[in-house]
DNA sequence: GTTAGCACTCTTTTTCTTTGAGTGCTAATT
DNA sequence: AATTAGCACTCAAAGAAAAAGAGTGCTAAC
């Protein structure tokens, strides 16, 4: 992989010298903070840049030719493609280091005393919201750890039962299920036993409908008045896997008029399947997409994920969403820190609370 | 009541006759459709309109000196203003009565399976969202009509215990707290017993922090132990609380350019507090708010709110927010003919199901 | 290899004109 | 007395023309 990189580099090291990463750098920056078209003129007034506009012209012509900048019309300046910005993020940009107050800050903002890992989570993406001005999506632990500890069903009214299902990771959700006829208390300890033998210790993520299936079938004569709660465990199960991505703060992107407003209502509309397609492909640690990489249709926009590990394995991720121009050199590090300090806090929590599961 | 109206009525007839109330009535019902201001031509070409461009013009002139309608600019048509909007919806539109296919429709659109009347207000919020492409509005009924059935702690770790609240409406809601201490079976033995004893049949819209405070103080030597438990119960009564109030669709409102996405994107931060504010309001059974009325702060929208019953005292409230241009006539009878469902089926449903509550 | 100079391009802004919808008023009509 | 035709007037919107200006690419000189 590095061997590749090196290669590639070389190969084009005639065309894309030093000063041109350099002028493509001072660009892209430039762009991100201002957001209109760059010209020869403001980069070459630039303190470290030591040549003519002129000739940062002509390097920016070979800049566009290799497909890192473009022109809105021809008496513009340069604005920076998707390769551009790539490049930008991969090699060119220096990430600010984070100073000890940032470290602080963002430190702060993570709600230590939260019950859960998806809790903690849940504290660093509003965080990250508010510190960025984005949207953020969370990929949630829960069901890639957690296993299924306790299915109880609570009688509260005329056939009207609460399903519960908790797990290892002290998530828990419920439905109420109406009943064509009340339930024995013999029944009721039959269910609970049954559950508690078959399904405890399951995944949530591999609770299947099949599975669900096969222990209906073996229920015997609890089969008729007991596979409605059957069904709503699997529901429960689904309830689960459909509340593990989540994305917040949707009102920041509203705010920006580089992003077409149809295109959010859009994303919003089947964010979930959208943005799960993405993090479901492997990637390194961290990752940032642009416009419709893979089906994220924002266009003008892009999301940079990062991943939060348990046990070494890929545990959730944390991210952002926003425009195109955005302060990555900031941005990452932020996001870097912060799943960072999650996977540091939950591996903590491993040794301290949760021996048990 | 209504003989004020009569009186102001008759009032301003020499002012307001039945042609002017006609033509005001036609401009709105144009404005409605097309958006753009109206003028004499368009109103004359009406077929139930028989006199002349310039008697329209002089009668459109006394509506505008009355307030009802306005110019944008001295040589466009008339459009209409709040006071315009609130005489037509009050006495000259002429509501659509619904045909038998929209009632089936909406009945259709009714999930009566659903097993909570929270829900089935849900769902009919849901189906208006679609139907009149507006944000929906609804406040359940649960915090008035529900009280407490069952509290109870359920653990799931080293330290760690879900907490439980079920009302009479079969909702629930849950919170998973960190101890500092285990608990032993005598303790949550004792907890159950507590809380069954003194917040059965509690409505969850009385359960203050006061009520909590006492029942910590009467509790003798648990009280160590099981403090934190009580306040987690005072949030779950107060996670009831917030959920009361439910804004959605919200996308619907993003996509007409009649109303500033700044403005929705504000509504959005505070929906719920400013909702709120205004269904606390008495009003009488079908309310229409405009523009800034009482806080609502979204320019050129309106809300329109009817009550659901039931015995007799108001329990909850659905509607829609959307454009100042409604089709209103459309719009009030549905969600009258929903909320009148409701009011129906929550009912029957009393009789049928929650006897013993 | 770099740069100054310059002609050229194309957007943006401004100014001016035209068009047309719609009004208010007056005088004629019913 | 109410209604209507006629007409001058207003003003936004659309269009046309002109000016400004930012930035480029190319050529020739350094």
């Amino acid at each position: 992989m590095t061997v590749q990189v090196l290669n590639r580099r070389r190969e084009v090291s005639s065309l894309l010298d030093e000063r041109k990463r350099k002028i493509l750098a001072a660009v892209i920056d430039s762009y991100i903070v201002t957001g209109e078209p760059v010209g020869s003129k403001a980069i070459a007034s630039l303190p470290d840049i030591k040549v003519s506009p002129a000739t940062i012209r002509n390097d920016m012509a070979v800049l566009e030719q290799l497909g890192y900048l473009e022109q809105p019309h021809t008496s513009a300046g340069r604005i920076p493609t998707y390769s551009g910005y790539r490049l930008y993020i991969d090699e060119l940009m220096n990430a600010k280091a984070l100073s000890d107050e940032e470290k602080q800050l963002l430190d702060d903002c993570l709600d230590v005393d939260v019950p859960t890992a998806d809790a903690l989570i849940e504290s660093a993406s509003k965080a990250l919201s508010e510190l960025t001005h984005c949207a953020t999506v969370v990929k949630n632990i829960s069901p890639k750890f957690s296993v299924i500890t306790k299915v109880e069903v609570i009688p509260t009214g005329k056939r009207m039962y609460v399903l519960l299902m908790i797990t290892s990771s002290g998530n828990i959700r419920n439905k109420v299920c109406r009943l064509e006829f009340d339930l024995t208390n013999e029944q009721m300890e039959f269910f609970s036993r049954y559950m508690a033998e078959n399904l405890q210790g399951v995944s949530v993520d591999e609770l299947s409908e099949e599975i669900i299936e096969n222990l209906v079938a073996a229920m015997g004569t609890y089969m008729v008045t007991l596979a409605p709660l059957l069904k709503g465990v699997c529901e429960l199960a689904e309830a689960f896997r459909d509340t593990e991505i989540k994305v917040s703060g949707e009102k920041n992107l509203l705010a920006r008029q580089d992003i077409s407003s149809a295109q959010i209502a859009q994303f919003l509309e089947n964010k979930n399947e959208v943005v799960k397609n993405m993090l479901d492909d492997s990637f390194g640690d961290l990752q940032v997409v642009f416009g419709e990489d893979g089906g994220f249709v924002i266009e003008n926009s892009s999301m940079i994920v990062s991943k939060i590990k348990k046990d070494g394995r890929t545990a959730g991720t944390l991210g952002v969403i926003g425009p195109m121009r955005l302060d990555y050199a900031k941005i990452i590090p932020y996001i870097e820190y912060l799943t960072g300090r999650i996977t540091e806090l939950i591996s903590d929590e491993e040794d301290d609370e949760d021996k048990d599961i």
